[in-house]
DNA sequence: TTTAAGTTTCAGAAAATACTGAAAATATAG
DNA sequence: CTATATTTTCAGTATTTTCTGAAACTTAAA
């Protein structure tokens, strides 16, 4: 095996470890990863060659990541199977990733709070408005923090975040 | 059960039910929300018995929680058992959580780039040049991510994010 | 059509993660 | 020191998540 071919295998292996503590799966973060540092559209059968995985788990996975916007099906020119690539520009690949997390974490976190901050608004006890103060100033803060991110998430380029280093000093 | 209390209740299963999401366990999720509403500090009995946990998930979870910083043990006066208080300044809980997320999962994603880009480094074709370069480029973002909130969580307060909100506009 | 290639689904198996309960360890009071 | 209260640990169990493999389904060539 070359030692670029050890380079990309260690990569991809790695990279599914770190899918692990992210919350996303071994087998995602895997294709992922491999699509990531292949240098041409994948098939299936590439992929569960590659990664030892299950067709059923390879299916899943890949519908899952083109559903994320990370990867996309192309079709090559006379041939019959589906091939995928991967989203290569790390701006890109930032956006998608942040914007599903705020889809996923934060804007639930933020109804969840809401709720919580709308029906205590009326309690009239020191306790109960002691709870609705808690509750208000997080949900304020995810907001917030959640604009921020869509923001920044909604930009074509980050020619931003330089600026906003500078901002911070 | 009065009003207050249910939509106590609500909230700390509904962040329990969160937490999963987030990937850290339902329990340690359900304490905090439950420290975090709480006006007094809580024992570990208190907890089991809102709860209904076991004590030993009930004391691994809190042990936890001390450590990632988001709670912590008061002694009161003429007490033999612990107490647990939440950290309620929501700057605060932001900073510990952003700080815990990349010291958990972007620098150790970093350390794996880094690694890679190294070890191809050298190489000459022109297959190995595109893997450094993608590699490369995705290390240097999520370092640049990185040192962005370093510096934003070490602020005291944030007076901050408004003014991020100004660049962005 | 019919046939074969390719894709999707899903029930059951395997693996990973979280939880319990009780024993061991530690701390405090008397 | 002894007795008792409290905390910690951990082996075994339960739950959740992920994966496999094969059958069902879809698509397109012949």
């Amino acid at each position: 095996m070359s030692e670029l071919a050890k380079i990309k295998d260690n990569f991809v292996a790695q990279w599914g470890a770190l899918g692990s503590q992210w919350g996303i799966n071994r087998t995602m973060a895997m294709i992922h990863a491999l699509l990531l540092v292949s240098p041409n559209p994948l098939t299936t059968d590439d992929i569960m060659a590659e990664l030892s995985v299950s067709r059923g788990n390879a299916n899943t996975n890949l519908r899952d990541l083109v559903s994320w916007g990370l990867i996309r099906q192309v079709i090559l020119k006379g041939e019959r199977k589906d091939h995928y690539e991967a989203e290569k520009d790390t701006w890109k690949i930032f956006c998608i990733v942040a914007r599903e997390r705020k889809r996923r974490e934060t804007e639930p976190a933020s109804q969840v709070l809401k709720d919580c901050v709308d029906r205590s608004k009326h309690l009239k006890t020191a306790e109960a408005k002691e709870l609705h103060k808690q509750l208000s100033s997080l949900n304020e803060f995810v907001t917030l923090a959640n604009s921020i991110m869509e923001k920044v998430a909604s930009k074509e380029k980050s020619s931003l975040l330089p600026k906003i280093l500078k901002v911070l000093s």
